[in-house]
DNA sequence: GGCAAAATTTGACGTTGGTCAATGCACTCC
DNA sequence: GGAGTGCATTGACCAACGTCAAATTTTGCC
């Protein structure tokens, strides 16, 4: 992780083409201002920590580029990987603002530049711009009715149909189609990640990728996939109880 | 559900006592009264629907005695229980914020007072005073770290653990030490909720129910629970992945 | 480029837990 | 009081999936 420095116009907040599209949307010029004043960012290769469980909450962090994965342990090191953040989200703000230490970890995948907003900022913010503290709501609560989907299809589909559920997901961020009707996909991580998205053993996700190349529905190379028809995917999805 | 004759001084926000405990508090003199005008209390029966998935969000629910269900169904109809709402607690601001129909059912599980704020009302206290907004935010940050801590539960633990994890909840609220050590428990949900929340078919909680029987660690006579040892449950919650 | 560590795949095996079906039980409604 | 309805329990069966172990590939790092 390297800071970038200060006075460099491509990392500013003022001028942060991000900024449109975040929480921070709502804040006006003056705020911005304010914004910017509190503001540090940061250069993270793949693999580096922006924060960790446990850890006190000095701020909010904000991402400007790349994908940070948002992971909680259990107690025997068991790693959930919960949410992948993308430009524009807003992280570590649950810990601002309850005072309670970090609950996930969040990690670079890729190279990232995230920025931290130090707490009297985001308070001071928070006070004054009503807007901004029901922007964090708004996000707060389509992470929520995330969870729960995610609680619902655990209960209810089979590990074959969630993966196919993630590979769908996975396709609108990293997909692409090619002209000829089928669709490639980079995957962002690793299939022990793969497989704590779904609630399985990385053992049984290769197993499944095994079966979706011998059913046709999906070819994998290292982390890229190939898909002819992204609605053999679909199709996959029926909920069935099953072990 | 009936409702309850607005002069009634029982069920006023007003002098409500659940409001001191609730999200509401922080409301000054003024916007209390505000409150109190946007206000109606309602008296539901057991198995009563609040709010259903689909519906448009008409303003906000106050949970003043009794429990409230909050349940989500997939496509084809298998519900899940995601939540217990208890007297203090805020539903249905989700899709107030959000603007998008409501993504759960909520339903009274026994007789319950649940007072109910217009949209209007609401949107007019979140404008004026940003503490109330915050204070939605903390509880849904709190439900978020609630979901997602299921989800690593669910991921990680066996059926039986993810039960014996559940028995300690309820224990929390609805348990009873008796004199000799022993505790007991009256359930305020089905097996098939029981199920539901732990991601399991009814028939598998009631085998694992049979087995909790013949080990001793506890005793099921309808909704009542007896549990000689609570020790005993928390022995049975160790990460240990299976089928 | 080459070594070491990590990730992935594959196999064999046992268990959990889902499916289907039948029965018993509690409660409500005429 | 009897029929009807939904819930709970139990049994038989087996497919899905976790566990353990070993082989193989990929990745990261000097």
């Amino acid at each position: 992780m390297v800071k970038i420095r200060s006075r460099d116009s491509n990392f500013d907040c003022v001028t942060c083409i991000m900024r449109k599209r975040s929480d921070w949307s709502v804040l006006g010029h003056d705020e911005v201002t304010l914004l910017a004043g509190g503001q540090s960012s940061y250069r993270y290769s793949a693999g580096e920590s922006v924060y960790s469980m446990g850890e006190t909450g000095d701020g909010v962090y904000c991402v400007c580029s790349g994908t940070v994965a948002i992971r909680r342990l259990d107690a025997e090191g068991n790693s959930v990987l919960l949410q992948l953040a993308y430009p524009g989200d807003t992280l570590g703000y649950e810990a601002v603002l309850t005072g309670e230490p970090h609950r996930c970890n969040a990690e670079a995948l890729g190279p990232a530049n995230v920025c931290h907003i130090n707490t009297p900022t985001v308070k001071t913010l928070l006070d004054q711009n009503p807007g901004l503290g029901l922007q964090f709501l708004r996000r707060t609560v389509a992470s929520l009715d995330d969870a729960q989907d995610k609680l619902v299809h655990h209960a209810t589909l089979s590990n074959r149909a969630k993966l196919a559920h993630l590979l769908l997901i996975l396709m609108d961020r990293y997909g692409r189609r090619t002209a000829d009707g089928t669709s490639t996909l980079y995957l962002p991580v690793s299939r022990r990640d793969l497989a704590s998205m779904i609630g399985a053993r990385h053992e049984t996700v290769s197993r499944i990728i095994g079966r979706f190349e011998t059913d046709g529905i999906a070819y994998f190379s290292g982390r890229s996939v190939r898909i002819p028809q992204v609605n053999a995917l679909v199709e996959e999805i029926r909920p069935q109880l099953v072990g």
